[in-house]
RNA sequence: GGAAGCGUGGCCGAGUGGUUUAAGGCAGUGCUCUUGAAAAGCACCGAGGGCUGAUACCCCUCCGUGAGUUCGAAUCUCACCGCUUCCGCCA
């Protein structure tokens, strides 16, 4: 969410920056908005304070044994007038707060205009993607030829977009989850949390997903009161730890670290990498989330973006590394970089990692703050990123370790986690 | 799933319809005293919003959440949520 003050001093300015990334902010109806909002809230609060006045009134006349008849024929005629004004201000007050949840984050001025993903500027790669004196597998085929990887067993059971892996493959899975929480847990510093899965409305409010982008999550009815949703990236549960709370200044930052699965529905993707685990509804991710001080969270960004880098390095695998233009960026994300693999099969960089600033914007949302030096309470800001999407890291390595006979070796960062296997092979 | 009880500020805890502007204590902050510390004393000490040039004054809202009764609700009514204890079930 945006600042409101912010908007209230100069929503022309606003709608211009929001405007380079695509959003179109409806000045006209914000400003009617707040005009009524500012008469009926004053109207009110005067009624408000003028019945609080009389009542008190009342007490006091009973108090000494008095007459309250006067009083009461004053205050009467209030209580209609009240209710009336109370249920319009709330009405309004639910009309701009729905508006204002629909409005994405202002991009940062270091980020670069653009409508779509083509004005993405490549920052920097690593690496330099091997060349094979073979034909290259995709993924698929080098996990169905190891007799290890199952999407046919996963559409029996569940449907597409799911898979099963077993054997080597399914340790080697699990192998990244436990190397990369220990690199960043030892490394980088981050604490390790375990979180539920399954996150109420309130939490995908507060980190952006909802109100406006209900048809990509997973909806788990219970009353029609408290559903819950599967959560799409642990991003929600992590960053609403700090969900109405005031974190005291010497906690600052809190870096946490977790592994859960995400669960997608993809709407809106249909036939798009319909094939293999690149887009599916569920994978698991290791997500790193951080809360610091305003003044800090863009070197925060830089420093949270090398960490889900080592992991690439550590593997070896090639990369690089992309600022999101204006126009291609998250909704709640005020500057963006993605970081992508190479995938020798589709001869070309995946995204594999996306690691955002959020500035105050999902802070906001969650009256996420801290006590600063003044000790007064002030809103946090928030990131996080991938570090890394374990499903199409497994991906990027089946395909970029391939052997000519179609076993694929582990990398040597990996083999501490493998119990002695250097190389899958069919069983 | 059944039964009973309980949700008040950072924490403990008083308050069962009106001088409550939520008592008192603990913790915290500042000051006095002191060579220093401790102790003692004094003062300050919740959040959100409105208004405003203002982090000043003033006003509004908040006692788990939401509705209701009333001139007036922390207090009464209803629903929901959460916690505790007992029973049942269970990894």
């Amino acid at each position: 969410m945006l600042d409101i003050q912010l908007l209230r001093r100069d929503a022309a300015q606003v709608a211009e920056r929001l405007g380079a990334r695509g959003f179109t902010f409806d000045t006209t109806r914000f400003e009617a908005l707040e005009a009524e909002r500012k008469t009926i809230q004053t109207r009110t609060q005067d009624a408000q304070a003028r019945r609080n006045a009389l009542s008190k009134q009342i007490g006091m006349l009973k108090g000494k044994g008095e007459d309250t008849t006067a009083v009461m024929a004053e205050v009467a005629g209030l209580g209609d007038e009240l209710k009336a004004l109370e249920t319009r201000l709330g009405a309004l007050q639910g009309e701009l707060d729905g508006f204002l949840l629909g409005v994405p984050n202002l991009p940062h001025e270091s980020v670069a205009p653009g409508k779509d993903e083509t004005g993405n500027v490549e920052v920097s790669r690593w690496g330099t993607p091997r060349s094979f004196d073979f034909p290259v597998r995709d993924h698929v085929d080098l996990g169905e030829g190891l007799a290890q990887l199952d999407f046919a067993a996963a559409v029996k059971i569940t449907g597409s977009r799911f898979v099963v892996m077993k054997g080597g493959l399914a340790r080697l899975h699990r192998a990244l989850v436990q190397f990369m929480l220990d690199v960043h847990t030892r490394e980088h510093g981050y604490t390790e949390v375990y979180v539920p899965y399954m996150v109420n409305a309130e939490s995908l409010r507060g980190t952006g997903q909802l109100p406006k982008f209900e048809e990509d999550l997973f909806r788990v009815p219970r009353t029609d009161a408290d559903r819950l949703y599967l959560i799409p990236t642990a991003e929600v549960p992590v960053t609403n730890l700090v969900r109405d709370e005031i974190v005291p200044l010497d906690a600052l930052p809190l870096k946490f670290v977790a592994h859960t699965p995400c669960f997608r529905s993809e709407a809106g993707s249909y036939g798009r990498d319909t094939r293999g685990m690149i887009r599916q509804h569920q994978f698991d991710k290791v997500e790193l989330v951080q809360m610091v001080k305003p003044e800090e969270s863009y070197d925060a960004l830089e420093a949270l973006t090398a960490h889900a880098e080592t992991i690439l390095q550590k593997l070896e695998l090639p990369y690089r590394k992309v600022l999101l233009c204006t126009g291609d960026m998250g909704f709640s994300s005020a500057k963006t970089y993605d970081l992508e693999v190479w995938l020798p099969a589709q001869n070309t960089y995946r995204e594999i990692s996306s690691c955002s600033n959020f500035e105050a914007f999902q802070a906001r949302r969650m009256q996420a703050r801290f006590r600063n030096a003044q000790g007064k309470p002030e809103l946090l800001h928030t990131l996080n990123g991938s570090g890394l999407a374990v499903g199409r890291t497994l991906v990027a390595i089946l395909e970029n370790y391939q052997n000519a006979d179609g076993s694929v070796t582990v990398p040597e960062a990996l083999q501490p986690w493998m119990a002695g296997c250097s190389c899958l092979r069919r069983e």
